[in-house]
DNA sequence: GATGAATGAGATTTCATTCAT
DNA sequence: TATGAATGAAATCTCATTCAT
């Protein structure tokens, strides 16, 4: 395991290296898919040695688990403060699908790697390892504005649950578009989804 | 590869061995994971041995392939005469939302297989198996009655790909919400999302 | 096994059975060497089911040895008589290279599956299955004429097995040759052999 | 494969490794016969595990093929030099039969190896993978020195490729030989080679 | 006589992981 | 910290053979 070292924390080198070999993991995750997502392929693309990644991660998952860490944290980071900012619920909701989109279109590898983790990252005994806990935390936020833009009257009724997937997997529709359609316009598609749900949700008349 | 039966095509018992594999195989795919879903782990449900299952598929992919046809076959021969049958544009997409939910309820190891598929289902070289034909299919089905429902003056003013792409994602939503709900009231989710759909694309008074 | 049929011997159409069966193993071995002389590619090629090849010949082996006693017999019927003819000894080694040279052109396939089976038939533990018993049966035929020839005083000086092997070996040669020159004019081939091997073992003046 | 070794090429001791895997292939290969040289059992001769030999040539194949490459470079680094050496044509000619089969003598195994990848070494699709490139070098070789000595008179009138094919397969039958009789006298057997070959090559008075 | 179905042994290859240096 | 070497488990596939019909 790792040596310490006099601030207690990890180095700085050390830190360097882990993010390195993430992003190379983001990288192959995103562009060959969790199958060829091996610990020599993310090793080669660091250039550096398998035991490398192994002595920083402990084993094949830590990358994975490191890779959702991130992806997820910078997600938020980016997504969450705008979506705060927004006055009502409907401007949030318009807010957070624009936000989602835009950082899509600035992250794609990043995404497409969630992606594939999200749909192929289990446990020893086929488990998902991203399910409930991972999913609610995105699934909830769009929720609870929907429930709250409910109460203030600006939504109209619907069940938010399903409202909120319905949300969710829109967003994962233009992730998929992207793969086979790069050059496919995010910001105009952004502004459909706007729309769209839009009518969809808000008071009738 | 078995050899060449001359006369008949499959025999019966042969048609029914072929059948109780790729049903296991959904099995397989369905609760454990395309990962898991390997060759031993599919004999081993059929209480077979591997060897059985190349006999009558000649390699792996070949049972695969017979689960995509197999599921795709079932679903579309249950959802499209429904939809053709509904009268209007917004009918059939009520119709289609409604029947493919009904079926999914029905089938759901079917449907969690071939998401498995759609999602790792990929050649030596790592493209996608189940790519651009396949989706299309799919999505051009919806975007084909939406155009039709803009032209008939029952839609409003929207992107239609980007809707057909949503109501698919919608319908993969439910799927989604079963892996870890499975007692959801998929009819209740239906008639949600029908009237989610019906408020987002309804041509406006 | 076999049943017994009432004239006691193999019946008609099992000895044709077992030829048809003998000469497509023969057609597959030529053309695609001894790995992919499978069972199951010799029974594609007569058109029959694997488990008739077994029936006929015991085992995969059993087929193999059927070929080499048919090739082996076809060609000393065809090249011995000719031999015998022939007035002296000089004679009896001219008309053997020609002899077998036609032979080979007329047998290509025949030729070329005994030598895959000369190279590559063995025994379960590694050891050749055509080994001395066989080589000898050939080479001592040639060893005997060029004796004689010394004693007569037809040839010079030279150790007969040195040139029984070396004049067997000039034969398969030509066999090598015709693999990447199947154009190769054989008769010219054995004309130029008759006259090398004339000049190595006649009498000096 | 293993991982690039970024600076200097291959380490001393992976040298070492490499050169006893391929002595043990080579073992294999000379007494077992190219069917029963497997990955396992040329490991079980290394006593190492299977994996170490992937690991050091990425594939079986690999094995082969440096086999073929250290077989052949030594071969001619003995015998090339002493042919160059010899004055005349028919110099060369004595020379080559006597280097080829001391040069056999000297290292049966390497080449009964790659006699047994000669005839079997064949690509996916059933090719030969020593063809004619591997073949021509050998052949030519020695029809250049039958054709330069035509030139200068030494030689008498003859097909310079048959000839050379002839030559070639006089000392593969040395090797057969030697198969069945390990005892035989290779100094003697190279003395009559070079004797017969004096006789069918040499000018007439 | 003949066949389809099934099987098990064994072959190659991939890959995460361990370990000595 | 880092690496090369080694390993074993598991995966796919091939193939001769067996067996019931």
């Amino acid at each position: 395991m790792r040596s310490k070292n006099r601030s207690d924390g990890p180095s700085f080198l050390e830190a360097a290296r882990r993010k390195q070999i993430v992003q190379c993991a983001i990288d192959v995750l995103a562009e060959e898919g969790f199958r060829r997502a091996t610990l020599a392929r993310i090793a080669e693309r660091a250039e550096v040695s398998k035991s490398v990644v192994v002595y920083h991660f402990g084993a094949k998952d830590g990358v994975f688990e490191q890779v959702v860490a991130e992806v997820f944290g910078t997600a938020n980071a980016e997504v969450q403060p705008r979506v705060q900012a927004a006055p009502s619920a409907a401007g949030k909701l318009r807010t957070y699908l624009r936000a989602r989109l835009e950082h899509l279109d600035a992250n794609r590898a990043h995404m497409q790697a969630l992606f594939e983790l999200w749909m192929n990252f289990r446990t020893e005994d086929g488990a998902m390892r991203l399910g409930e806990p991972d999913a609610t935390e995105t699934v909830d936020a769009i929720e609870r504005i929907l429930t709250a833009g409910q109460k203030s009257g600006e939504f109209t009724a619907f069940s938010a649950p399903v409202m909120a997937m319905t949300i969710r997997q829109a967003v994962d529709g233009a992730l998929l578009r992207l793969r086979t359609e790069p050059d496919l316009d995010l910001a105009a598609y952004a502004e459909e989804l706007v729309a769209l749900f839009d009518r969809a949700t808000r008071s009738q008349a």
